[in-house]
RNA sequence: GUGGGUAUAGCUCAGCUGGUAGAGCACUCGGUUGUGGUCCGAGAUGUCGCGGGUUCAAGUCCCGUUACUCACCCCA
């Protein structure tokens, strides 16, 4: 016997009947995004290392141990995309998106990759549905960005998940809050990692989740409170814009994230039926991002949401989603010339957009009616000798076992109308 | 990178203190000479993750290893 493979650690992979919900999640998320005005922005799944430095931050744990990085065999140092946002600026920058009107308003989906040790709903090829709008300072439109989001959750049916909302402070009150922030850690009694973390980047010391470090953050100062006026203003209307949207949301003043690129807004969605891993979404504002990676000074903000993790949501509240079906229709024929026969019949029914499959192997006509029932088609059509002579063919209905002939002529047509009833 | 758990049929799992493998589901065929989903019958499928050790004898005990999995760090 030859080696067999497996595929690559931690991959998420969907094999059917599972890759039908992945399909209608991700559909759902993206047409949501869709529905609000974004293109779609077809991207390169590896990008130039430098990109992802400059862009998501050296000192963040995705740049500095999760990346996949490779040489390609012109010495260039390439890396498979670990996000969305970096690779999104950069296509604006480089096909001058923004001299268009602004907003610029774009969506992309695809595999994203960390080289992380894989757990419940982490995984080193995970899949998001993401979108960014640059150009614009208006808060509705921080709270749009939000609503999109839920509303793709929605559709989904999916209830049992939070939002929680912060605000980074804007540039100049970010760097004020690091150094309070940093005073008061520097007086903690943490291990040799966290210290150094606390100087590098100590506001996601706030997020450790370790008993031992938790409690001594109960007393650290607080992003809020040291908001600049303008940075309150805004924080204060998207919340505003929130309320009038009935989107309930929870403060969360120690939410932080693990890019370096995020200012003023940022959310998450988190769903408390995964495990561990319980955000399935969130974003916020990059203010600085644009131009740091060599375009004009444009305000941004976006989503990524998490299609495996909202797939984990979905099955965690047990709710039912894609097309079980695989296809509409299935055509037994009984001997070599209803065969033939029924292949263009095949033929005309796909042109009509009918989702239609064969008895492949001449098996009896109760291994394929087995077949047929598995499939989930609604309508059966037999052909055999009879029918040939008779210029029909049987339609039967397998959800209602009635079964009616028809005239071949007419079959198109009529299972057509049958559908649709 | 650190720690815990698991590994037996396609899937979910059983296998007591060691005696060379089993159930349910699924699959194929038949009961119905041309009609599915229910029922009944029959059949196929395993180097018991891999390597070594102890033993007359190992799925079972010991050691190693790999994979999977859960959790930490972190994030979607």
């Amino acid at each position: 016997m030859a080696q067999k493979f497996q595929a690559p650690k931690g991959v998420a992979e969907y094999t059917p009947p599972d890759s039908n919900e992945f399909l209608a999640v991700r559909t759902s998320l993206a047409a949501a995004a869709q529905r609000a005005g974004y293109s779609y922005l077809e991207l390169p799944i590896f990008e130039d290392t430098a990109l992802y430095v400059r862009g998501v931050g050296e000192s963040t744990d995705v740049v500095s141990k999760e990346m996949y990085t490779f040489d390609d065999r012109g010495g260039r140092s390439l890396t498979l995309r670990p996000e969305g946002t970096a690779g999104v600026v950069r296509s604006v920058v480089e096909h001058n998106l923004d001299r268009a009107g602004l907003p610029v308003k774009v969506w992309y989906a695809g595999p994203f990759f960390r080289a992380e040790r894989p757990q419940q709903g982490r995984y080193r090829q995970f899949n998001q549905v993401g979108l960014e709008a640059l150009g614009s300072d208006d808060p509705a439109l921080d709270a749009e960005v939000i609503a999109v989001a839920a509303e793709g959750f929605a559709a989904l049916g999916l209830t049992g998940y939070r939002i929680l909302l912060n605000s980074l402070g804007d540039t100049t009150s970010r760097l004020e809050y690091r150094e309070v922030l940093t005073g008061f850690l520097q007086k903690l009694d943490l291990d040799e990692a966290t210290r150094l973390r606390a100087q590098q980047n100590p506001l996601r010391v706030l997020d450790d989740k370790r008993p031992a470090v938790q409690s001594q953050l109960a007393d650290a100062p607080l992003m809020v409170d040291v908001l600049s006026e303008s940075a309150r203003d805004h924080h204060e209307a998207v919340r505003h814009y929130l309320r009038e949207l009935r989107i309930e949301w929870e403060d969360a003043p120690r939410l932080v994230r693990g890019l370096d690129y995020y200012t003023r807004t940022t959310f998450e969605f988190v769903h408390d039926g995964l495990g561990a891993q319980s955000a399935i979404g969130g974003g916020g504002r990059f203010d600085g991002l644009m131009a740091e990676l060599g375009g004009q000074e444009l305000p941004g903000i976006g989503f990524g949401l998490g299609v495996d993790r909202t797939l984990l949501a979905c099955r965690a509240e047990g709710l039912e989603i894609g097309d079980q079906s695989r296809c509409d229709v299935f055509l037994i024929p009984v001997g070599e010339k209803a065969k033939a026969r029924l292949m263009s019949t095949g033929s005309d029914l796909r042109a009509r957009g009918i989702r239609t499959d064969f008895a492949f192997d001449g098996r009896s006509l109760k291994g394929s009616m087995r077949a047929a029932d598995r499939s989930g088609a609604k309508l059966v059509a037999i052909v055999g000798d009879s029918e040939l002579d008779a210029g029909v063919v049987n339609l039967k209905n397998l959800v209602t076992s009635d079964q009616v002939s028809v005239s071949t002529g007419d079959v198109a047509e009529k299972i057509q109308e049958m559908l649709n009833t």
